[in-house]
DNA sequence: ACCGTATGAGACATTCATGTCTCATACGGT
DNA sequence: ACCGTATGAGACATGAATGTCTCATACGGT
């Protein structure tokens, strides 16, 4: 085998996220291999992009795991959760950018397994911004589904900012911390 | 005629907020009209995207106009910058509700005129951006087109939002500003 | 009542992506 | 060197969307 099944993904999601509207003929082109081996490997462009989205899924899955949001939602501890939060959004980061398309492909997010695998994925998240507003890290006046959705936003910003070059790749997770806890106002007191 | 070209505009730009994949097909049925009477005002589909995007950016640019953008970054006085981000960021609430798809569709956005277009338009927010900061009245330490991306990031949150029916309309202005410019953090001080 | 115009229904050709299939060939392991 | 397997090239059928066209009809103004 030239390409494996996870190199084609790979080379998939580079394609789209440059052309969301690449042709599985333009995919199997991007992955070097022919439409016949392609469609060996995923029967359907339906099978691939399900395939992308899972494998998405499972990185923002880790991300919540690895950081320790559950655990954190469950202590209550300022302190752990102000930790497990900033941990999440620099694994959100890395998500959003590898798999960016995703973040606002229709036929992705349309898909019903993906959709309520993300729909479980958010309200584990909406639970923990329910959980540090109620340990006071962040702010009780928001409600918890629009600070989820918030942070969905900034990481279309983030998407776009890397795609179009406009802040270097090592800045973004400050930039995005710094922005989503205190905003773009200046400061009256400090 | 039943239909001006103008509504046939609007039931457009609503069906396509809830599938942007829609079809001429399906556009032509929302609009309560034939496939034949829409190819008569919109000779291609692409003519009828472009439209749409123009009407768009028209609306984007009378934001400007209307919060006076231009005129505060040029005036440089705090006060004036403040009151024009607010009644801009109002504005952009509008828009980006009623034009929610085009914020995120791939073809849009990658029409010359339109892209033409949004680059003007945000290179005059980008510099209101940055007088907003030499007055005072944005944060210094984030690059200016960091913040332009973050207030798209946050439109789409707010489309998504209002889509999902997870907060009120009402209550997005407040949501988007207090968010936008103070974060989603408890204010240790206050 | 009449006439011009806009409309709807539908047929039609075209294009494009998709998925299937065949067959020759190149490659890898034994 | 041989054989089994994966691959590439390409033909093919299918389906969907698009854009064009025709024709009958309904509507509106005079």
């Amino acid at each position: 085998m030239a390409m494996s099944r996870e190199q084609i993904m790979s080379t998939a999601i580079q394609h789209l996220n440059e052309n969301p509207l690449a042709s599985m003929a333009q995919l199997a082109e991007a992955a070097g291999i022919s439409r016949a081996t392609l469609h060996r490997q995923f029967s359907s462009r339906e099978e691939l992009m399900l395939a992308l989205g899972r494998r998405a899924h499972e990185q923002w899955e880790q991300v919540q795991e690895r950081s320790g949001v559950v655990d954190a939602t469950a202590s209550g501890d300022p302190e752990v959760i102000g930790k497990a939060l900033d941990a999440m959004l620099a694994g959100l980061i890395e998500v959003a950018d590898a798999y960016g398309f995703g973040l606002t492909d229709y036929a992705m997010l349309v898909n019903p397994e993906l959709k309520r695998r993300s729909d479980e994925l958010e309200e584990r998240e909406i639970a923990f911004y329910a959980a540090a507003q109620q340990a006071g890290v962040l702010r009780a006046d928001l409600p918890a589904r629009w600070i989820s959705n918030t942070v969905y936003g900034l990481l279309v910003a983030v998407r776009e900012s890397l795609r179009r070059g406009d802040v270097a790749r090592r800045d973004v997770p400050r930039l995005l911390l710094t922005t989503y806890l205190h905003g773009a106002a200046r400061r009256e007191e400090s």
